[in-house]
DNA sequence: TGTCGACCTTGATTTGGGTCAAACCCGGCC
DNA sequence: GGCCGGGTTTGACCCAAATCAAGGTCGACA
């Protein structure tokens, strides 16, 4: 759709933000090079989609900067988020050319797309690829695991504190710091994207929030900027201390 | 725990009804005999734990028959499964030894399970190894993010009847027909396990098996043989007709 | 043959979160 | 400055599913 390729921009994957983290992360030069032959950037602002849930996608990408989400629709209308995006992240499925979920760039997105053929042959003859990816897969089916008991068994309450202690962490990670006492960071979803990811509706999201900060378990600047005063505190209303709940 | 080992089994990897299935479908014949050498079965009764989360796993395993649970619990007992373990299901994470998931046995149950050292030794070396787990575990992640959908957006009603379907498939494509039209099996699962499969309470799993029996959707002889008059219907309760929705 | 214990069903009641509706906040733009 | 619109909050009410509480069914086993 209404993506506008950036070809200007062409980092050396050497230089890559993403370059330790991503698929590409166990690639030696020559196959980087490789990867560099089949690559092209493209960006996308806030609110676009990426793809289509049942489009064909004649690529597959990496997240480099920015966040996306997958969505899952049913025919009247229901959503549930089914995938958080963050940099380094995965999009695709190598050897299937029909998206399963709908792509959305929650904030301006920057990614990193190989031409599928071309990556797919790479997948089959490089290793390091493969394994890398199979990593971050089984790090994903993780994190879905953590979701769905959380989809399944927690209070609306407890699911806003998850999600809250979820992007916490993941700011500490970025930041270099492990998460713990006082933190503060920016939600980068709207009420509505929060309720998608949690199967609630935006008023609860909304009230359970309200009920959280006055409860004084999170202060609020404005409506997106959040301060724990004291991380544990913050996981107890999890409903997991000592958890070790992964990303996206 | 009180597993039996059942060192008398011993089929041939030629043999295995999982053979073109599991994780070794890709295996040439000398990979085989690199897999025969550090297998071992195990078998396990209804309702016996393979492993309990957190616990240490000194092998990774396939079902080879029998179906198994994967189950995470919060600290007060909520409980809510988060895979189901058909045939041909893979067990257990290469790189790590803590189990992430309390396994059950639901039904008696037979692994071939694998040591962990040589199995990540042929991971690195066995690139069709490498390469079938992550094509397993693309196929699981899907199947969790359908599920999450479930958990997430789904009614009481919906959630069974996509859970009827789902097991009705997978009944079909065992017996290498396609579902549709008149169908019947048995359940493998108790109401209670059904109900942290679907992040329900057992009653409300009785009601919603009730009323759909009463409304003609499914037809029951005794408490777990179900006989579904209409594919498309069951389908249709579930909220998703032309889905795809994979199984484990 | 009786009874024990899983497993399941059904009823009465409660409640958490959904729905509907109104209003607020705030940045952008005329 | 006033208006507009997306995002958000809050309130009143309702309902689907949870909870609490009996009973029923049936196979195993003494």
């Amino acid at each position: 759709m209404s993506l506008h390729s950036t070809p200007e921009i062409s980092v050396n994957c050497g230089d890559c933000p993403i370059r330790h983290r991503a698929v590409c992360a166990r690639c030696e030069s020559d196959d980087l090079a490789r990867l560099e032959s089949m690559k092209t950037y493209r960006s996308y602002e806030a609110g676009q989609t990426v793809i289509w849930a049942g489009d064909d996608m004649d690529f597959v990408a990496s997240v480099v900067s920015g966040i996306a989400t997958l969505t899952q629709a049913m025919e009247d209308g229901r959503t549930q988020m089914v995938g958080l995006l963050l940099p380094s992240d995965f999009v695709g499925r190598p050897g299937r050319a029909r998206a399963a979920y709908t792509v959305t760039a929650t904030s301006d997105l920057l990614m990193c797309c190989f031409r599928r053929k071309p990556f797919e042959q790479m997948m089959a003859s490089t290793p390091s690829v493969a394994q890398r990816l199979l990593e971050m897969t089984l790090d994903e089916l993780d994190a879905a695991r953590e979701w769905m008991l959380l989809l399944g068994r927690k209070s609306a309450r407890e699911k806003i504190a998850s999600l809250l202690a979820i992007i916490a962490r993941r700011d500490a990670t970025l930041r270099l710091k492990s998460p713990a006492g006082r933190m503060s960071f920016d939600l980068p979803l709207t009420r509505e994207a929060m309720a998608d990811y949690l199967g609630l509706t935006l008023e609860t999201v909304s009230r359970q929030i309200s009920a959280l900060k006055r409860d004084g378990v999170i202060e609020l600047e404005g409506k997106r900027h959040v301060t724990v005063p004291d991380f544990d505190e913050l996981l107890a209303e999890a409903g997991d201390d000592s958890d070790g709940g992964a990303l996206a």
